[in-house]
RNA sequence: ACAGCGGGGCGGCCUGUCGCCCGCUUCGGCGGGAGGAAAGUCCGGGCAACACAGAGCACCAUACCGGCUAACGGCCGGCAGGCAGUAAUGUUUGGUCCCUGGAACAGCGACGAUUGGCGUCCUUCAGCGCAGGAGAGGCAUGCAAGUGAACCGCCCUGCGUGGACGAUGAAACGGCUACACUAUGGGUUGCAAUCCCGAGUAAACCGGCGUUUGAGGGUGGCUCGCCCGAGCCGGAGGGUAGGGAGCGUAAGAACGGCGCAGUAAUGUGUCCGCCAAGAUUAAUGACAGGCACGCAGACCCUGUCUGCGCACAGAACCCGGCUUAUAGCCCCGCUGCGUUC
RNA sequence: GGAGAGAUGGGUGAGUGGCUUAAACCAACAGUUUGCUAAACUGUCGUACUCGUAAGGGUACCGGGGGUUCGAAUCCCCCUUUCUCCG
């Protein structure tokens, strides 16, 4: 099911500072994507950001990351229990429309499946 | 009609596919899910902790008159002055005292000042100052004749110093303001407050002070008072980065009608209706189609088609205000000088 | 979410109602010095508009916009923006 849960969104101070500490990096335009894998726990989880830096009003923030969750929702099948922790976060400094943005989850899924 | 002034309101709707958060569940499902500003955090409260917050001083805020409110620096009504506008109306100021302070650049001045400086004109006797000119004297130099850039006084000319007028300057229909005074209000910190559960480390080490003759803390800008009180402070180091309550209310400083009181803000009722998001890397979305609305264009012109647009913006303990952002539209009242019919 | 602090020439940074000669330091530019350079010393040094042939002068600007005042970098309000603190 395209489903997006909870259990599927990577919180927790350890957990992120592991992952920006240790985890590889490359960048499909406009997002920056940083993964790790060889986790204990079977589901793969996800967080998503877009820096206030960049976007001063809470709406436009609220509605890139609403854009990347969707995305990731709807192409997700192929690594959805492969344990990983991947973190998109939005660089752009303009508002992309979401065609845009999928296409770049999409291409990030298949970089992700390939390594 | 048009233009303007004031007040109030709306802030898209429907369908399909795939999803998100919360509650209930007989596990099939069912119900609920952003705003007028949720924003800025500028005021005022509720609530919580410190003693269910006490006294004095200091400090801060407010300041025509009256009313409303839980409270306010908010709102409503009225008074007087200034400014803008034809007008509707908008905007701004408004306690007391100074005989007892100050009043910038120099002096004066509410014990009532008007000068100096600036501009123009008049006068120019004497003195003084500045600038220029002229030669002779002093003086310098040289044995002397002579020479003289500079120095001293004399002489001449011009300007200023004097007078009048004007403008400037906050300036006589009585300027401005600090401190002070008077009245009223304010204890401090804020939900990262505060309370509980769980996990983990170091009840160890070094130095200082202290245990009823009281270290230290509550306690904040100070003093007092009150309470707690056997540990406290510094150094060097170690551990944690989770969860729950507060926090989503079955009721309220609720909200919307209607009636009544009041010019109004607002208050009130054996009346009627209505019952509400609760996340915590943080839900309320993505895509497609249709309708409505606005603008522009075209045409077979009282309608259809095409294209474009559809704002500002996202709850985080909760209320009442203020301020700021905001596409497009609706309703009510008022004004019109020299708008139009 | 809540509580605070700041923005002044190219850079750092004083000034907290009275022509600020917009102090001072650094950087920059010119000169002196040196065979050359550094150091040292002396001087100049923001932007815009405007008057003047020129030397030089005037006005405005202290993040932006309003207000109070005779007068604002300074006091008050709003906006923009940068930074700090909390369990």
């Amino acid at each position: 099911m395209n489903t997006f849960r909870k259990t599927e969104r990577l919180c927790g101070r350890n957990n992120l500072q592991t992952l920006y500490r240790e985890g590889h990096k490359f960048v499909v335009w406009p997002l920056r994507v940083t993964w790790s894998k060889n986790h204990s726990d079977p589901q793969t989880a996800v967080l998503v950001w877009a820096p206030k830096s960049l976007f001063k009003r809470a709406v436009k923030r609220n509605l890139l990351k609403r854009r990347i969750r969707e995305a990731y929702r709807l192409n997700k099948q192929t690594i959805e229990d492969k344990g990983w922790h991947i973190a998109f976060n939005y660089m752009d400094k303009t508002v992309q429309p979401y065609a845009v943005i999928e296409r770049a989850v999409q291409k990030a899924v298949r970089k992700l499946t390939q390594t």
